[in-house]
DNA sequence: TTTTATATGTAACATAAGATACGTTTGTAA
DNA sequence: TTACAAACGTATCTTATGTTACATATAAAA
C-alpha cells in the first residue's frame, strides 16, 4: 500500500499489528455515490475508513430501501465483518456518501489477528458494540418517530457527516433513504421551512441549526 | 452450581472451558413474565439460555415499548454481552417469555475466556453475528410491513417459541409488544379470524398454521 | 433563444392507523 | 346468584401518510 495508516488506528493498534496492516491492507479511493456492497454480495475483505463517509442501507424484496446509519472515519462496517467471519452473503447495501478512502483487510488476516492481537480483538468487539447501539437507534427512529421527526433527524445527521449545513440532495433522494414518497418529503420540507428550521433551494437544503 | 451444562454448549466449548463454566457460572431459574433487565441497569454478568425463552424489548422515553426478538435455548443476550464488555448501561429490557433456566457468567470471566479460549471467542462472535441479523429483521419488519403483517408474524413467532399453536395472551399484551393500541389489535385480529388464519377466544388465540 | 429534462409545489383523494367512546361478554369472587 | 373487573367488539372520528395528477420553476443542452 502507498499510504501510511491513519492516526485513528495508529493509536489503538499494537506496533506489530500496524506493520502487518501496512503490509497486507489494500488502500482504496472510492468516489462519492459509488456502491461498495450490495445485498447478496460475497465479501472477502473488510473496510477500515480513513476518510469520507459511507451510508449503510437495508433493502427489501421489492427493492424498497431504508437508510440505517452512516459510517465515518475510524469506523468499520461491522455488518461486513460479521458476514466475513460467518462466511455469509451481505445483508446490507453500502454506498459512499462522500469521496472516501479506506483500507481493505482480507478475511483470513482478520481471523489470524483475532487470535494473535488483543488490540484487534478489542477493535472488533468495540465495532460490534457500536454497530448494535447504532441499530438500536435505527429501530427507535422508525418505531417511535413520525416522518417529520425522522426527516429532521436525517437532515441533521447528513449535515454532521458532510460537515456542511448545506445539503446537496434532492427530495427524491431523501424519499429513497427514508422509504417514503417524494411528495411526502416535499410536503414536510415545506413545513420545516415555514418553521424556519431549513431553507429550500433547488438541489440543496440549508439547515439552520445542527 | 447444581446443574450440568446443557448439551447445546457442551458440543461447542472446549473441555477445559466447560469445566470453568461449571465452576463459575451461576444457575438461575426465572419464572415466566419476570423482568430480567431494564433499560439503564448496570449488568455485571451475561446469560446463557438453558431452556425457556426471553423476549428483548426496546423502550423509549415515553415508556413506549417494542418487541425486537426472542432468545431461545443456546442463545445468549448479545446486547447484554456488549454492555458488559463496554461497561455501559443496558440499552434493552428483557422479560422471561416462558419459565426459563439460565447460566450467568460474570463479566471478568468473559474477558479472561476471550483471551484464552478459541471456542469462547467463536461463540461470542457468532452471538454478535446472529444478533445483528436478528436486528436487521426487526428493522425490516417495522420499516417495510404493515401492522396486519407484523401482527401475523408476531403470532407465528410466539407460537414457535412456546411450541404451542394456542397463545395465552390478551389483545392489550400484543398491543404493548407491537407498540400500538388495543383497539387496532382487536380490529386486525378479527380480520385474521375472518380469513381463517386464527381462532379467537378469551385470553387465548389459536393459530391455524405456523 | 428554444428545447428538454429534472426538480419542486400543491391540490385532491385514498388508506392505514390512532383515539375515543361505549356496549357486550366472560370469568371470578363476594 | 349477583356484582364486578377484565377482556373483547365495534362504531365513529381524526390524523399521518401514501397516491395520483398536474402545474411551475430551473438548469443545462441544443
Amino acid at each position: 500500500m502507498n499510504q501510511s495508516i491513519h492516526p485513528t488506528y495508529a493509536s489503538i493498534f499494537e506496533k506489530d499489528l500496524i506493520e502487518e496492516i501496512e503490509q497486507t491492507a489494500v488502500f482504496k479511493k472510492i468516489p462519492q455515490d459509488t456502491t461498495l456492497i450490495n445485498i447478496g454480495d460475497y465479501v472477502k475483505s473488510m473496510p477500515l475508513l480513513l476518510s469520507g463517509a459511507i451510508k449503510v442501507l437495508r433493502v427489501d424484496d421489492n427493492g424498497d430501501e431504508l437508510l440505517m446509519y452512516f459510517l465515518e472515519t475510524g469506523d468499520t462496517c461491522a455488518m461486513t465483518m460479521s458476514c466475513c467471519l460467518g462466511h455469509t452473503k451481505s445483508e446490507i447495501k453500502a454506498v459512499a456518501e462522500l469521496d472516501t478512502e479506506l483500507l481493505m483487510i482480507p478475511v483470513q488476516k482478520m481471523e489470524e489477528w483475532t487470535a494473535s492481537y488483543k488490540s484487534w480483538r478489542n477493535f472488533v468487539f468495540e465495532s460490534y458494540h457500536s454497530r448494535l447501539q447504532e441499530l438500536l437507534h435505527t429501530v427507535d427512529t422508525i418505531a417511535f418517530l413520525n416522518m417529520d421527526e425522522r426527516l429532521l433527524k436525517y437532515l441533521k445527521e447528513k449535515a454532521k457527516v458532510s460537515g456542511d449545513t448545506i445539503l446537496h440532495t434532492t427530495h427524491q433522494e431523501i424519499a429513497y433513504d427514508l422509504n417514503t414518497s417524494r411528495v411526502v418529503i416535499s410536503r414536510l420540507l415545506k413545513k420545516l421551512e415555514t418553521l424556519k428550521k431549513i431553507e429550500l433551494r433547488r438541489n440543496s437544503i440549508k439547515i439552520q441549526a445542527i
